[in-house]
DNA sequence: CAAAGTTGTAATATAGTATATTACAACTAT
DNA sequence: ATAGTTGTAATATACTATATTACAACTTTG
């Protein structure tokens, strides 16, 4: 099981708003071609992260921009925005249901949900480490290499 | 997206193995019962849990025991045992055809990679830090209270 | 040894979800 | 006014998790 690539589509889409800042057109065509993906699908994934409050778009008019310096969006900002983990029901499906006849049955569950969301925070608190400017960073000096 | 809940399963196998010791008839057909699932679910991956030398079981004959203690099995060994994520693929699905002749396209994916395997490997190492041991004891803590 | 019970596993069904695609109304820019 | 763009709904498709049926191989019991 994987967590979907909206969430890599997502960070893609906020790269690339800001590498091709200076062009115009950024438009869902473009930025699909770029990602290799259908436009429909990086037009709802700008909506979520509008939601979220990280970009500005508006109908009708080309192009999108960021309502935050780069420093401020994290990993973790884009993975929620997109809703890459279910909130109610977190990273790890638990069976459903356990028999509460059983003293494991009626048991695990609270016994192993606490390490379970810690797992899972583990992971987020990570994702909240690195921010988009980090990654528009890198992607610059990978660019910078490649032309030597 | 969720991982599924064959690991969840999975624990509560190896957990129930551990505190039904004394007991005989703990057969796939119990185990199910006291899981909630089907008993041909239980054998798929009581079969995982055999091929990653954490239970043995015999073709025929009723049951199985651990081939550890409970504190040298950790919640890692089991995700790891049921494949929980994908060696390969990794818990987070990245898009898979970024344009190369962009250069954000063509770059993300290396400069986003390192941090996504860091943050899967940071929930990985939270399951490393529980052992079965705990989760019996805690069980154990449980049903306890329970008559009080 | 025969009968009953159990495991291991294949084959198939079903349901849920991710992603793709079509279509179009609402809006902007030219 | 015309062309281009966004936002979103509706639908299709493919994939995966889980459930279920079936049965051969094997063990245990009487």
């Amino acid at each position: 099981m994987q967590i979907g690539s909206k969430f890599t589509i997502g960070v893609h889409i906020i790269t690339a708003i800001d590498y091709f800042r200076e062009m115009d057109r950024v438009n869902s065509e473009f930025l699909a071609g770029s990602i290799g993906i259908n436009p429909v699908i990086v037009r709802t994934v700008i909506s979520q992260l509008r939601e979220a409050g990280l970009v500005r778009t508006q109908r009708g008019s080309s192009g999108g921009e960021l309502t935050k310096g780069l420093d401020e969006i994290t990993l973790y900002d884009i993975y929620k925005a997109v809703g890459s983990v279910d909130e109610e029901e977190g990273l790890f499906h638990f069976h459903e249901q356990p028999n509460p006849e059983c003293p494991v049955g009626r048991n695990i569950h609270t016994v192993l949900d606490r390490r379970l969301i810690d797992a899972q925070r583990a992971m987020e608190e990570k994702l909240r480490q690195t921010t988009l400017a980090d990654i528009v960073k890198d992607t610059k000096e990978a660019v910078e290499k490649e032309s030597k």
